[in-house]
DNA sequence: TTGAAAGCGATACCAC
DNA sequence: GTGGTATCGCTTTCAA
């Protein structure tokens, strides 16, 4: 394994002109820039990241910080934050802080403090005070992909108008008894599925329908979300329409539905937020956002910060996109679809 | 930010001493131990992991290539490495080598050549050769989960026989037409599904229905299970059994028989291989893997290696085991519960 | 049991 | 444009 005096040695240069050769800064003559290139070549030398980080400072290398691993959201702005990493030829730690795990608490109190990172992404990470204090204390430049902070870059949708359009799109398709599916099952909160509960309530209060707004509380998952389906669906009186606070959620509700002999959308309309790589199978109308987008757009917020130390924070609010599916329906449609539902095994929505 | 040269200072001894008090290794007195440990946690030293790689040639970091991060079992094996090594006091670095990407190239050409770990976990890899090349070119010890390789540690279940036991449970409950769904829906073969396909044709040809034995293609995911489930049950004739390549291809067929009105498992017999988190929804009969743990032992694996610089390869197969749910029955019992389905909205197998 | 000094492999400053 | 040299922060002989 050859160094970059071996490969200034075999140049019959100096390891500082190698070096600048190699890196590109600094004057050089063309004529020993490809020499010492070519030399490099011939040796496959690569250059020792510790030594250069050792005198640099600089890594080379982004943190990131996510609680889930499994949830289509996280995955995805995972995804996107690792392609962009790569085009830039930076190195990607994960550190992956399940709430409530001594895996997390190390983290926070171990990991991070080594700043084997130039910069940090955070997705969706909900930190606790003491959480937020150390991230901060780190020094490094972060990024948030959903969020609120004030003092880092954000980027995320609106999740209030996200929801609240939801809600909208079936309040103007005449539904009046809309629940809202998701979120709260637990005692700390989630903040995004606050925001969405709250859009929800403001668009049932625009409305008029304060009255008849309706939260079931579920886990943020398909059997969650299928869980709460069959509970609320199996009671006396039941919606004719339900905003799920993502689209797993959402899909379970429609399996519920299902199962229940219940026709979507002809006796129940449902709307998620996400559009889930599932979404489309199940013909499911939802806002969409994009996380790959999110996790490719905070590398790039954070390139910037990491090129100019005093970059104000940034904070980017995406607009969700409404994507009308088969899901949804007027009101007034009730049970035409449930009959050639029983009949032919195929509702209307594929 | 303070140095160990502070800690030994304040502390009043050499920085060696200081450093081995700290790294615990070599002659130190319990007294000036105790009394560098104070200073170091008064100083909040925190050692430059740079530093010391440069010197030991140790990173104290483990790569992590692995080809998808959104599905299923690929999510759970990362979060089993991660959780093992985040115990151990181990970054973890993450490339994302998607198959045919641009990113993956870059991968393997670059990223891995500058070596910034001691071991590297592949998972579910399925290497080309000049991949396979450069992997054992770094000359870092290498564990797969789930792979064929000679030359590396490998730990993953027996593909094969979980097929075959899979569909074994099929005849024994005496189902003869048994189609194998899923995989092969690209050129480029993922050899765990080839595994698996001949698993289940073995089983076949032992029950003597080597003739009915039929494969259908299909992406190795829930909304490719589902589309060729929908294609090979609306069929004139349709099997009383399916053997799934993998529980999310299982679910897509179990959602597809039910939008068809075809009754599971009174109509249709469905088996998968993994126990997804979604299969006890379904009811859904699997052979169980959990590759949480597989991801757990890669790391100890790894760590053996890396300890005993000349530790023989080990091969680790697990035996998956049969989860007996509501998805699979005999086929004799046929339409009885379609009955029932269709007269409640509920089948019996929730 | 401790300390002085020699690197690890690069970068970057400063003369030339 | 180029080369010498100090330096980054630590570990590790080797002597004392």
């Amino acid at each position: 394994m050859s160094g970059i005096s071996d490969v200034a040695r075999l140049a019959g240069v100096s390891k500082s002109t190698a070096s600048r050769a190699l890196s590109g800064s600094g004057y050089v003559s063309e004529k020993t820039r490809l020499k010492v290139a070519a030399v490099a070549a011939s040796l496959e030398y690569v250059p020792s990241s510790n030594a250069a980080s050792l005198v640099t400072g600089r890594t080379r290398n982004v943190g990131v910080v996510i609680p889930y691993l499994h949830r289509w959201f996280f995955a995805e702005v995972l995804e996107g934050i690792q392609a962009a990493l790569l085009e830039r030829g930076l190195d990607l730690t994960l550190y992956d802080a399940n709430p409530g795990t001594e895996g997390r608490r190390r983290i926070f109190e171990d990991f991070l403090a080594r700043k084997r990172f130039d910069g940090l992404i955070a997705v969706g990470l909900e930190p606790e005070d003491h959480e937020l204090e150390r991230l901060l204390k780190i020094g490094r430049p972060v990024v948030s992909v959903v969020g609120t902070d004030a003092d880092a870059s954000v980027i995320g949708i609106d999740d209030n108008d996200a929801a609240r359009r939801a809600t909208h799109h079936l309040t103007s398709l005449g539904h009046e008894h809309i629940a809202f599916v998701g979120g709260g099952s637990s005692p700390r909160w989630a903040s995004v599925d606050r925001r969405r509960l709250d859009g929800y309530l403001e668009a049932m209060s625009e409305a008029g329908l304060t009255a008849r707004a309706q939260h079931i509380r579920s886990e943020v998952s398909l059997p969650g979300g299928y869980a709460a389906a069959v509970d609320l669906l199996g009671a006396r009186s039941r919606p004719t329409g339900i905003v799920a606070v993502c689209d797993e959620v959402a899909i379970g509700a429609i399996i519920a539905a299902r199962r229940l002999g219940i026709g979507v959308p002809g006796d129940l309309s449902v709307v998620g937020i996400d559009d889930h790589k599932y979404a489309e199978m199940f013909a499911l109308t939802t806002l969409q956002q994009v996380p790959r987008e999110q996790g490719r757009a905070a590398v790039e917020l954070l390139e910037a910060q990491l090129a100019d130390a005093d970059a104000e924070p940034t904070h980017l609010a995406l607009s969700a996109r409404l994507i009308v599916r088969a899901s949804t329906g007027p009101v007034d449609a009730q049970h035409s679809v449930m009959v050639s539902d029983a009949r032919t095994g195929i509702d209307g929505s594929v």
